[in-house]
DNA sequence: TATTGGTTGATAAGTATTTCACAAAGTTAA
DNA sequence: TTAACTTTGTGAAATACTTATCAACCAATA
């Protein structure tokens, strides 16, 4: 798989990227150059021309880069020509935050399977998502064939759910809780603790102002 | 200010480090290796003693390093002794749920007030916290001396919020919205785009699996 | 068609971060 | 007190990422 050598830098970068083509294309633009783009997405111009390439020469010189063709370019990268879907464990406030927000406005990622613990909820739908009892998990996992998984439970069940989710054949976790969790290496792990960020914010205002 | 040297890369472990510091204290162990605590949070021994030596000799050969000391140390690093009142703006799903959330278990931050700009919100206090027009911001920041924020907004406002909260003296924002926020130097954006995220797990599954 | 001007893609240099590997220093136990 | 053991702190090497620069190329225009 040629992509398998492209920097997690660059990786982490390509949904920025796509993101701000898709406000492109709906604004009728046929050509953006790398020095517009790193205006817009704050990111050094070379640096974009940099990680574009790596996928091929995707502009043309003296013209920059074709929009419509990025997009679609991007789309089968970013698996956006097909439906993602997502199970969402645990229906506490930010569980219900994520099930309402969805992802479905810009991109191709769909919340289908929701999971609690508690009897009122289970089997009901929110928001338009079927729930689940976490002892179904696995079950519905396989059935659904579901690879990606959110975990918005309390930290002290969170490697709990995330063993069964595996067994469940579940392939990417992305986990709020402030757990590490401990899996094997083909599956991932991105980990989105907010009091983290919170205070790295603070730490960055208190030490590196004036940079 | 000698932190202005410490890396990038770690300040941002840094509240990783705390919290698992906090663990350690709380189930009493009085001493802790770097080897171990390689293992609980993921990050390479080494890593970790180099990161923890840009403090300073912390630690002792042949003992590791005290949990209570290097706690204490910490809680002066990442200011969690004393509170932070941070703001909100936009009391949608996520803005609730982050309300709720209100990161009060474990680190020192504390929502303080947040913004609105529903009619029947405005005056009202949500889960302990008082909500305010958004057309009372820049005042209320200034008043209450509001230095972070959290931006859970449209996107389409988001930059007009910024400006305004910058006016009112703030110096971090972490923002929720899609959109790439524009703002002077010593203002510092946490962007936190959960669509991003799903998008590169998404693709990081397809693409690195087997590493 | 020739010329000008703009923009990419790539090389190379620069910067940042991680990891290896081990001397030095402290602990522990006899 | 000594010897064996453990673990840090750090120099050096390796890796990862970013940026400056510019030749090559294409588009646009006359």
């Amino acid at each position: 798989m040629v992509s398998t050598k492209i920097p997690r830098a660059t990786a982490k970068r390509l949904p920025i990227y796509y993101r701000y083509l898709s406000i492109l294309h709906d604004s009728n633009q046929k050509r953006v150059s790398s020095s517009s783009f790193a205006d817009a997405v704050q990111v050094d111009s070379a640096t974009i021309r940099r990680d574009l390439s790596y996928f091929g020469a995707l502009g043309k010189r003296g013209y920059g880069y074709d929009v419509d063709n990025l997009l679609n370019f991007f789309k089968k990268i970013l698996n956006q020509d097909h439906l993602t879907s997502v199970g969402l464990v645990g229906l506490g406030n930010l569980g219900h935050a994520l099930l309402n927000f969805n992802f479905h406005k810009d991109s191709n990622v769909r919340i289908s399977a929701a999971f609690d613990v508690h009897e009122d909820m289970i089997n009901t739908v929110q928001d338009g998502v079927p729930v689940y009892s976490v002892n179904d998990l696995q079950k519905q996992l396989e059935e659904q064939q579901i690879k990606v998984l959110i975990l918005t439970v309390p930290s002290s069940v969170a490697q709990d759910i995330c063993d069964q989710a595996i067994k469940g054949g579940v392939k990417g976790i992305m986990n709020f809780t402030s757990r590490r969790l401990v899996a094997p290496d083909d599956v991932r792990i991105q980990n989105v603790d907010l009091t983290n960020e919170l205070q790295t914010l603070i730490y960055f205002i208190e030490h590196y102002s004036k940079e």
